[in-house]
DNA sequence: AATCTATATTGCAATATTACGATATAATTT
DNA sequence: AAATTATATCGTAATATTGCAATATAGATT
């Protein structure tokens, strides 16, 4: 099918999900990458960085945009794009979670 | 296309693209939830816990597992899951420096 | 205002993912 | 050994994702 049944899962459960997706590409981990060395970046940078075309990456920026990884602020006729830490601390959080789960019981 | 040209990036940003991929699907986080919860599960745990079929939650395990977030011990005819540390700790550096980088100065 | 620069969107083709029924495999119980 | 229990795999249909060329949009520059 393709199609996930959000449906059946809470809130919490489909909005993680969503994000992680996000973060599941390899470049859209080099553009986060990107971004924690420069801080900030115009889609040009991008196009400059990584082998894909302007329109490829415009998408990933988007995708990264829709769950609130990055922010984006017009200047003049570009766009300039950066981390947005809040969604990195909820998942920090979870995966803190989880290591403080697993560390109280070896595995059966 | 639907193919994505990791040969471009880092092997360090496919396996983390990997991992957080797997992730990446609600199923998979109510899995995750559920093994924080009660340590450990077999897959009939997760099949009376989900309203999905019993095919698809065992396509949804052989993915946590392939990527290393769970794994997987015979115990008579059942296979008991568990989580594996080692891959959120990973995660969880990754998040720590994107958060650390972005308290340094404020988005443009 | 015409051109240039930067980014977004549209439309499309190829591949991947999700989900499930049916079936296979393997250990357990009767 | 036959039936039961537990899980994996196969095959298939529907949908999603990835990537790009072409085009649209909008501010900047000449």
């Amino acid at each position: 099918m393709g199609i996930t049944k959000s449906e059946h899962f809470t809130d919490h459960q489909n909005e993680l999900a969503n994000v992680l997706k996000a973060l599941g590409h390899p470049a859209r981990v080099a553009i986060v990458e990107y971004l924690i060395q420069h801080k900030q970046c115009i889609c040009g940078d991008i196009v400059n960085e990584l082998p894909l075309s302007q329109a490829t990456i415009s998408q990933h920026l988007r995708e990264l945009k829709q769950v609130g990884i990055i922010q984006g602020n017009i200047e003049g006729n570009s766009i300039c794009y950066c981390l947005n830490p809040q969604v990195f601390e909820q998942i920090t959080q979870f995966m803190g979670i989880v290591i403080e789960s697993v560390a109280k019981n070896k595995c059966c």
